[in-house]
RNA sequence: CGGGGCGUAGUGUAACGGCUAGCACGAGUCCUUUGGGAGGAUUUAUUCCGGGUUCGAAUCCCGGCGCCCCGACCA
């Protein structure tokens, strides 16, 4: 039996009980499908968003000179007793084995990635270096909400630096900043670097926000001179001077895409990271954490990228290039026609590298197949019909109108 | 964990404590249809779970579980 060539999970409506904008829209347009709670399934083509996203990202880490590795998401109660976090770290989902072990799902993976780089470190000529991964975590989260934002499980690429000096680490951190800039401005997001509270890691961090009406934190920034700082550290209300150009301020909503902190010894220490400098001396090793919250980042894009019809997904992240659509009727000659045209076409943009969906579903209606491609919001669409005869049919994704053209100057459309 | 809301086919919903739990969408089958979510016929449910009140419970009461929202929390 021929597989369809249309792996599709549309619905008409949203569940109910499901209130954020990016959760319903990714249901309804069959990219995710809620299992519980903070917890979803990433279907066919939400996956292959996910991956893009995730490419992005280890193309950068990878550029900047990072290594990847793969930690356990399963991780011993030991090393988190080391740090304290065993008992102060909330969120921290914890299980017993059969045989009264105790283990924790990793929501972060300091305590694992000490022990490994401890390894490699012995003197000062090994460093400095940084790891990376983008490996599932794990938050017991008091309240999981707003879809994808606010997960119980989620993707995440979290990287962690090795340093033999503050000023090392601090060189290492400001060249993540500009990595961090060009991972948004590629996955077609503008995030705006805001100075945070270090939370329990350091005294200070830098965040990157994309404003967003539904996003969960709030944001006090210049458009003058670029400061931003996080409310938790800022409590200026909207229209006052700018502490460092005199220039009024907004206050807007935001969502949380990066995060990058400067660890320094809080890891080191506890689990005894040093290092031996250029007198022989025994020293600890200054570390950063950098993170990025790959699933979250689909949530925010859908938040960002959407109209009254669907989705529209920047073309560095969607899911496909393009959506073929054939238009098929009841004569069967003419369906022939349509369909040997459809395969010419997808076939020639599959051979030029063109990621395309096909949607060769009989018995649906031409005005169902149009309102499904408006609602997955792939960059470009394309029409076979019994009207494009031996053209094809190309609009672009929130375009009015449409353009005929010969398979031979389709390139241009579509890349 | 505090406050609020809510659990009925796959989805969205209706039903005064009382007839065979109604409708729409989806899905299955058959026929017709095919450029903006097509039409007809037909099929599709232990009303979240467990107790209780009652002649009788989807409906009222108690307990549990689950989901959403506000707050607290948020590496």
């Amino acid at each position: 039996m021929l597989q369809s060539q249309y792996p599709y999970f549309a619905r008409k409506e949203a569940p109910k009980d499901e209130e954020s904008y990016n959760a319903q829209i990714l249901i309804r347009a069959g990219f995710i499908e809620k299992i519980m709670a903070g917890v979803y399934a990433f279907l066919p083509l939400g996956l292959r968003v996910l991956r893009n996203i995730e490419r992005i990202v280890r193309e950068e880490m990878d550029a900047a000179g990072a290594h990847e590795v793969l930690l356990p998401v399963l991780s011993p109660k030991e090393n988190w007793q080391k740090t304290g976090r065993w008992e102060s770290l909330d969120v921290l989902f914890k299980l017993i084995s059969r045989e009264k072990k105790e283990y924790a799902l990793g929501p972060t993976h300091e305590e694992i990635i000490v022990p490994v780089g401890q390894k490699a470190i012995f003197s000062y000529r090994d460093l400095p270096f940084g790891l990376y991964q983008i490996q599932t975590k794990f938050r017991d989260e008091p309240r999981a909400k707003s879809g994808l934002l606010r997960g119980r499980e989620f993707l995440m690429k979290d990287l962690y630096s090795f340093h033999t000096s503050v000023e090392d680490l601090e060189v290492y951190y400001k060249n993540m900043l500009a990595v961090y800039k060009k991972i948004f401005s590629r996955l077609g997001l503008e995030a705006l670097q805001v100075e945070a509270s270090g939370g329990t890691f350091s005294k200070y961090s830098h965040e990157f926000q994309v404003l967003t009406p539904n996003g969960e934190d709030t944001i006090i920034h210049c458009s003058a001179c670029g400061f931003a700082q996080n409310r938790e550290i800022n409590t200026q209300q909207e229209g006052d001077a700018c502490p460092t150009c005199g220039t009024p301020v907004h206050i807007s909503a935001g969502s949380e895409v990066g995060n990058i902190f400067q660890l320094k010894t809080k890891y080191s220490t506890p689990f005894g990271l040093s290092y031996t400098d250029a007198q022989g001396v025994t020293q600890e090793v200054q570390m950063g954490c950098y993170g990025i919250g790959i699933s979250r980042l689909m949530g925010i894009l859908a938040e960002v990228y959407h109209d009254d019809k669907g989705l529209l997904w920047p073309k560095s992240v969607a899911p496909f290039h393009a959506h073929l659509l054939a238009l098929l009727g009841q004569d069967e000659e003419q369906n022939n026609a349509i369909r040997s045209q459809s395969m010419r076409v997808y076939e020639f943009l599959k051979s030029k590298g063109i990621e395309i969906i096909f949607d060769d579903r009989a018995n649906v209606s031409a005005g169902q197949k149009f309102a499904e491609s408006d609602l997955v919001g792939i960059p470009v669409r394309l029409v076979v019909s019994q009207k494009t005869g031996d053209k094809v049919e190309i609009k672009r994704r929130g375009d009015e109108k449409s353009v005929l053209v010969d398979l031979s100057d389709i390139m241009p459309y579509v890349s």
